[in-house]
DNA sequence: AATAGAATAGACAAGTCTGTATATCAATAA
DNA sequence: TTATTGATATACAGACTTGTCTATTCTATT
């Protein structure tokens, strides 16, 4: 087996291992017999439990958003249909029979501490993705393309929590539906000035 | 010091150390020497580390749920405003300095099984506030309670998961704002029938 | 075919974890 | 006052943790 398929397999392991059962609960040598291989592969390639937890969230950052821009792009031309597209994307994955919450979320949690390079890490994806959602906002002609992309990923969040936590599978249905509605007064339509709505007064 | 009170300091330090570090990560050791507690105290209220998760667990279910719906009635009195309040109190909670994300996220997510008692209590939590929701709902009026508190609670959750991972503070007001958004079409207003939107074909 | 680099199994260190056992001490109640 | 209850400190078991080290074997390239 050559050099870079090792180091990559124990990646994929790790990942796999990571987001099924947690970081904390794997513990090294689990993860090597579930591997099949030694652990001096893990120390000479990674130094640490710590820099492999980092190495397999890097390349699922690098999965997840390729694999998520993907679909979206390839759902629909229309930049508007494209903010909704999103969460038939979520849908699929919260659906998937090996979903077990965000592996991102899983981490931030697990590693609590904000200057946690594992922690860091996890938010950085976060901001990746709302960057996405924040250039289609844009495309589409929101008139708060930022403000727009904040929501939508609240949205996104509390579906990936939501079915996560209660096991709720319509949970992307949810926002799906919630989207809809934001999108309706966030996208500039023909005057639709008038619907932004009565804040009441500062509790 | 009375029995009861040992039991009573014990879970409250567990709590503690829980939000704070983690539930694996929180050693009982740790846990005894924080609360000047002897080992046997813990073995004999509670027989093991387990049940004294599920024990801190409930009181904060208790607690939370306490304070939370509280402060939303202490708000306002009207029903469509006490909708809005729920995320000024999220703010609250979201801004205090010790947030350290949801309890009982959390404990899912360290706790992955969907069977696990921990993980069922935490969803359990998760149902009743999101019960609350919908009978405020129900008491402003919404056409479809359930939907619009499916779709508050999913703002909620992304508020909490995005304060936590990212550290921005100004989730919850993002989720007031898509929250009003959200209100203006599912209220019985004066006829606003029209905005239920362009649900594009399906993808 | 020889040599260098990497992977292997396995022992080992040093510490942590949960949980149990024991012997002592203090407070409460009959 | 005596008996009981429960908390204490401490030691201990046994499993698990990450990480190191060694001695051997495989493999890939020169």
């Amino acid at each position: 087996m050559k050099v870079s398929s090792r180091r990559d397999h124990l990646i994929d392991t790790a990942l796999k291992l990571f987001c099924r059962d947690g970081y904390r609960a794997t513990g090294i040598d689990t993860l090597l017999a579930e591997a099949g291989v030694a652990k001096m592969t893990l120390y000479n390639n990674f130094g640490s439990k710590e820099a492999l937890i980092l190495a397999a969230l890097r390349r699922r950052d690098e999965q997840f958003r390729l694999w998520f821009v993907k679909r979206v792009e390839a759902a629909t031309d229309d930049p508007r249909e494209r903010l909704l597209a999103v969460f038939d994307v979520l849908d699929e994955w919260l659906r998937s029979d090996t979903f077990r919450g965000c592996a991102f979320i899983n981490a931030a949690v697990e590693y609590p501490e904000l200057r946690d390079p594992i922690h860091t890490l996890a938010a950085e994806h976060k901001r990746l993705v709302a960057l996405f959602f924040e250039r289609l906002a844009a495309v589409a002609g929101a008139r708060e393309p930022a403000e727009l992309a904040a929501e939508l990923s609240l949205l996104k969040e509390g579906a990936i929590v939501t079915a996560q936590v209660s096991g709720r599978l319509e949970a992307a249905r949810d926002a799906r539906r919630a989207a809809a509605r934001l999108l309706a007064s966030a996208l500039a339509g023909a005057g639709r000035e008038g619907e932004e709505l009565t804040d009441p007064p500062a509790t």
